[in-house]
DNA sequence: CCCAACATTGAGACTCATTTTCAATAATGG
DNA sequence: CCATTATTGAAAATGAGTCTCAATGTTGGG
């Protein structure tokens, strides 16, 4: 199952890098790929103390950005504040967010994306990833 | 010239808000609008201590965001951690930025802007604004 | 022109997300 | 099992941005 390769990757990771596996790294992990998207490092620190209360503040912060070099865990901003990270496993997507109710909805658009490459190669750029948010309001926001 | 219209504007803006039109007002107005895009408050409060070493650095994170309730400034998160304001009379536009050099260079892209508006709609969204900024090389930094 | 009413300012304290420090602890290779 | 070296957790530090408050400036009326 995807998410047992995931965590061997991470694993290769941490030896290519001289790091070691530890306990807590591996349950970051694990609770990382359980829940769905658009985790903030807090969030994921409070369930993680619900399993674990020794875990540490610091310990969350740093893994995550360890994912990140590992190519597990990709940071992203909504504008709230809060760096929110997502699984780079996910397939591509940008977001829809309803500045009303905070609700994020994903969507993916080749059109958009072929356009972009386009419009980069005219100004003589080669891009690793882009980042499009639309923002307004949702159906049921519009409603009242 | 389009300047001295936009101060005008600002002043009105003041009186329908009950607010009061003052010297670090104006002189914040000034210097931003004198300025290219992309500016940090902290860019703008350095330059403006060189005219007026007295001003504030709170009067002008107060100001920048008075100036996006007016209707002039826009912010901008690029990922350096800082705020950016542009002005709100530049024409619309997307950013290119180059990892290597921090370079961003604006364009503007119609039909994607139209593929964003009908993604919005077929999820029953109603867009206000959209953020869109691709991260890559640009042909400088490609040639080392 | 002067005053009262009230908005604004600047300095510094404060917040909040994130990062760093450091002594104690844990993982790894031999 | 040991020595080496990375990691951890707690707390202190950081940095962008916001708030507080006494002093100051602006305004419309008189």
């Amino acid at each position: 199952m995807l998410k047992e390769k995931i965590k061997a990757g991470f694993r290769s990771s941490l030896v290519e890098k001289g790091l070691k596996s530890t306990r807590q790294r591996e349950e970051i992990l694990d609770e990382f790929l359980n829940d769905g998207s658009h985790q903030s490092a807090e969030e994921l620190y409070l369930r993680l103390r619900r399993k674990n209360p020794r875990i540490g503040y610091a310990t969350v912060y740093r893994t995550l950005k360890l994912f990140e070099e590992c190519g597990i865990a990709e940071p992203r901003q909504f504008g709230d504040g809060q760096t929110r990270y997502e699984s780079s496993f996910d397939e591509h997507h940008d977001h829809l967010i309803c500045t009303t109710c905070g609700k994020i909805i994903e969507f993916e658009n080749p059109e958009i994306e072929a356009l972009q490459l386009k419009v980069a190669g005219e100004h003589g750029f080669v891009i690793d990833r882009h980042r499009l948010n639309l923002y307004g309001r949702c159906r049921d926001c519009r409603k009242t």
